[in-house]
DNA sequence: GCAAGGTC
């Protein structure tokens, strides 16, 4: 019996022909360049029979065929691009993979079965159809089956191969209908973009603006970060700081409110922390703790992390690791995998790197008996192993060095032991506030010897005794501002689409730099991160698209979640090949009308955008496929007008979303627009955006680079505030929804729009609901830190006199009276009705006209006795209760006066300023 | 001159 076994890549036949063989092979050139085919008879005991079989096996190089239109419609201006979502689409073979084919078919002709051994994922099974296609073509009685292994170990290899099964045609089916769908949908769409943008907006003379079902969403991941990057307002917060100094140590306690954004709360509870300063250790907690060692490395993981920690691009990173792995010093670099097999061989590939001067003595030690088994992830592709060192590689140079290195270390990283140490934790109290601070004691490093990326560092806590009491060497209250999100790392944008599926393993890199290409998106280097900013052409081609709103958003990643979904319903049985391209085709026919008829919308984005001429350089004109009438009935109010130019130079009088930006950077600019703005450079934390005042106070003021945040937006009508007004469209094209200020401050009840979609699919859109600017501090916009922190839950605008307020915890507050002495004895408040520790931190006064229940609005003083700037003891202004001259003894509280020096002085300015 | 997915 003849047997042909054909694998999806060289490497693959070679390896799995020598597993087989037992070394007992000959290798064969064939006619195609990278291919070999080799021979060796194999001993058969299972299904296939019982008998000594000739093998022979080869390879191909991925996919065999290649799809394109028919040709009457391949030529850009040969039909209306809508004709391309129902032409024929011809599968053929490249002229470069015909010495491929042509080997199968020589091979085959004499097998009487033929194995297929390509990787077991779904392009897999579509390229063991392939290969069988061309087989049968010679071969027509070939008996086919299919070898199905998940590690290329010599246990599993054998069983593939005495237990082989079918193909699996329904995958197959799935992947042709990816390759139609992607390819309609990309061409239809990429040619009208480009022959409608090249036509009517200069700059773009000669580009092409593609799209694609990945190159999209993968857009609109950096354009929404930058829109909450521009829409971001810094807002201040207070804290009380605690520190003591002992044992030449400063221990910090971190206040376990963490911090409030209301300046009287924090004001009160400050002044009741320095009116009884004594702190008292409530607990302390000495446990053991563990620094968890890395997980196995999959490709996707390769690429973030190497992304951080080496700087390098993720293509380029996928680039070397492919170099590495044909050089045979490096396994598989694409794989999903983050687990090993049980039977996976440590010890011989731990012991190649023995002989290596930096972390040959680490490897020595896993060999004498620290080995531990790796963790185990949750993905498992069933094809390759986790990315691991097959050889030792003293010689590289470089990048390629440094790759290789990572991926070593990290190996040996998995097959160590976590970091061991004790930490301990102290709690405090002072006048009923808490605060707690933290140490550790690092006991074994171990797998941290070799893997220098992870810092875990002692950090030393003195002696401290439950029950002991203290006076804190300062008690502050200080002020901090919410930080700006910063943009997108290629490391958190490769995070992000392999979370939502867009692209894979191999191609997320590929997409990454295909947008950058396409001058969609630019890699901007600052402090040695590299970040992803949208050109002026990426945001106006996204936020053109949203205008347009369509049920699944181009720029989103639910599109292409669908398409996948539909993939596995037929991988399932439960939907044919034929049913789903149909539905697709139909939806897709749908929306590429929708877009076509209102294209006008993404040309006057983009123009808008890229405005480096006045409006009237955008030139008149029809979508590509010249079908779509001018006029854009369907379009929002401000297009209605039948002249292209009042519409692009209203739209820049009224303020939309670009507009007061575009009129600002485009002036004297021309020829220069993708460079002429610049969005806002990278920010870290503590680095703040312009004052949310200063972006809106001035309506008329169009110079002002204020991001897309409309000042008086454009109304979709969908939705109503509570004054009767419209809603305005966010940047993601849907109108805002109404909230309400929940949370403790100056602007607490007040509305506001936001972007319907919350926080994390949302584009930060933000917008007071009730016509004034500011009066003190907008809603916390997010830091990447409180981004996924859930929002407190809202309350009505208004609650019914005679019901009490509630806490955020969403609990009916309770009533107390402030017990302690001093102007506000006597007065009563509502606070959280939960026990103390649970408490949520509400406060509240009870009388309208007192002092921190004002909130700052409407005539609030900042003089006059009885006001929270005075002192409490003496009702005098210009010192705090705890110093006050007044009081007999004149007990400054130690040390404290340190923080009303610096923090709380400032802290009460901050709050004077707000009330003017 | 279009896509995305394999691989060299």
């Amino acid at each position: 019996m003849k047997i042909l076994c054909v694998a999806e890549k060289p490497s693959i036949a070679k390896s799995i022909s020598e597993i087989l063989a037992g070394g007992q092979r000959t290798a064969r050139r064939s006619r195609a360049q990278y291919i070999q085919n080799y021979d060796f008879s194999y001993q058969l005991a299972g299904p296939l029979g019982r008998c000594h079989a000739d093998f022979t096996m080869t390879s191909v190089l991925g996919h065999l065929t290649s799809s394109d239109f028919e040709d009457r419609v391949r030529k850009w201006h040969s039909c209306d691009p809508f004709q391309l979502f129902d032409a024929r689409i011809e599968t053929y073979i490249d002229d470069k993979l015909k010495p491929v084919a042509q080997n199968l078919k020589e091979e085959a002709r004499r097998a009487d079965i033929l194995m297929i051994w390509t990787d077991c994922d779904r392009e897999g099974e579509h390229i063991g159809q392939e290969i069988v296609n061309v087989c049968r073509e010679v071969n027509a009685r070939l008996r086919v089956k299919r070898a199905r292994f998940s590690a290329i170990i010599p246990a599993q290899i054998h069983r593939a191969c005495q237990n082989p099964f079918e193909l699996d045609v329904r995958q197959a089916e799935a992947v042709d209908a990816r390759i139609s769908l992607d390819l309609r949908l990309g061409a239809a769409f990429t040619r009208l973009q480009t022959m409608t943008l090249q036509q009517r907006v200069p700059d773009l003379d000669g580009k092409v603006i593609s799209y694609g079902p990945c190159q999209y969403p993968t857009l609109g991941f950096v354009c929404d970060q930058h829109f909450r990057v521009q829409n971001f307002v810094p807002e201040t917060f207070w804290y009380i700081s605690v520190g003591l100094e002992r044992d030449d140590n400063n221990v910090q306690f971190k206040w376990s409110r963490g911090h409030l954004f209301d300046f009287e709360m924090a004001v009160v509870l400050y002044e009741i922390c320095v009116e009884s300063p004594m702190a008292r250790v409530t607990n302390v907690k000495t446990k053991p703790t563990q620094k968890w060692k890395p997980l196995p490395l999959t490709t996707v993981e390769l690429q973030k992390s190497g992304s951080r920690l080496l700087r390098l691009a993720p293509k380029k990173i996928l680039d070397i690791a492919e170099k590495l792995y044909q050089q045979g010093f490096l396994s598989y670099p694409r794989t999903e995998t983050d687990q090993f097999d049980k039977d996976f061989d440590f010890m011989s590939l731990i012991r190649k790197q023995v002989a290596d001067p930096a972390w040959g003595g680490f490897a020595q030690r896993l060999v004498d008996g620290d080995f531990a088994r790796p963790r185990n992830g949750q993905k498992n592709d069933k094809a390759h192993p986790p990315i691991h060192p097959t050889a030792h590689a003293g010689n590289l140079q470089a990048d390629e060095k440094r790759v290789y290195e990572f991926v070593t270390r990290r190996f040996l990283a998995c097959c160590s032991t976590n970091g061991e140490g004790q930490s301990t934790n102290v709690d405090i109290e002072i006048a009923g506030e808490k605060f707690t601070t933290s140490g550790l004691v690092i006991l074994a490093r171990n797998y941290l010897e070799v893997y220098p990326y992870d810092k875990w560092a002692d950090s030393y806590l003195p002696n401290f005794q439950q029950g002991e009491q203290f006076m804190p060497s300062y008690c502050e209250l200080k002020d901090g501002q919410t930080a700006s999100p910063a943009y997108l790392t290629e490391a958190d944008l490769v995070g992000l689409m392999d979370k939502n599926g867009i692209g894979t393993d191999a191609t997320i890199a590929e997409h990454i730099a295909k947008i950058i290409e396409r001058e969609y998106v630019e890699a901007r280097q600052d402090r040695g991160a590299k970040y992803l900013v949208p050109s002026d052409l990426g945001i106006g081609l996204v936020v053109g698209y949203n205008q347009i709103g369509f049920d699944r958003s181009l720029t989103k990643p639910h599109l292409r979640r669908e398409t996948e979904h539909r993939m596995q319903m037929i991988c399932d049985g439960v939907a044919t090949k034929n049913e789903v391209l149909q539905d697709s085709i139909m939806q897709y026919q749908e929306v590429y009308i929708k877009a076509k008829r209102e294209f006008e919308t993404v040309v006057q984005s983009v123009g808008r955008y890229m405005q480096e001429q006045p409006a009237r350089a955008i030139r008149a004109g029809r979508p590509a496929g010249g079908g779509a009438p001018r006029g854009n009935r369907n379009n929002n109010d401000d297009n209605d007008d039948d002249d292209d130019d009042d519409d692009f130079g209203r739209d820049n009088g009224q303020g939309g979303g670009a507009r007061g930006r575009g009129r600002g950077r485009g002036r004297g600019k021309a020829g220069t627009t993708t460079k002429a703005r610049k969005p806002a450079a990278p920010r870290g934390r503590g680095t703040t955006t312009k004052g949310k005042g200063s972006t809106r106070k001035d309506p008329d003021d169009d110079d002002d680079n204020q991001g897309p945040a409309p000042k008086r937006p454009r109304t979709s009508g969908a939705n109503t505030d509570n004054t009767g007004g419209t809603a305005p469209d966010c940047q993601c094209g849907a109108p805002a929804k109404q909230l309400v200020v929940r949370r403790e401050g100056a602007n607490k009840g007040r509305p506001f729009w936001t972007c319907s979609k919350g926080q994390d699919e949302g584009c930060g859109f933000f917008e007071w609901a009730d016509g004034c600017e500011n009066v003190a501090t907008a809603p916390r916009r997010t830091t990447s830190a409180a981004q996924n922190r859930p929002a407190p839950p809202l309350r009505p605008p208004s609650r019914p006199d005679n019901e009490g307020p509630q806490c955020s915890c969403g609990m009916p507050a309770v009533q107390r009276t402030v017990q302690k002495a001093g102007p506000n004895q006597g007065k009563t408040f509502h606070t959280c009705s939960k026990p103390q520790g649970e408490q949520c931190g509400f406060f509240e006064w009870d009388d309208p006209d007192g002092q921190a229940g004002d909130r700052g609005r409407g005539g609030r003083a900042d003089d006059g006795g009885g006001q929270s700037g005075d002192c409490f003891k003496c009702g005098q202004s210009g010192h705090w209760a705890s110093a006050c001259p007044n009081e007999d003894g004149g007990n400054n509280r130690g040390r404290s006066s340190r923080g009303r020096g610096a923090g709380a002085s400032r802290a009460r300015g901050g709050k004077r300023s707000r009330g003017r």
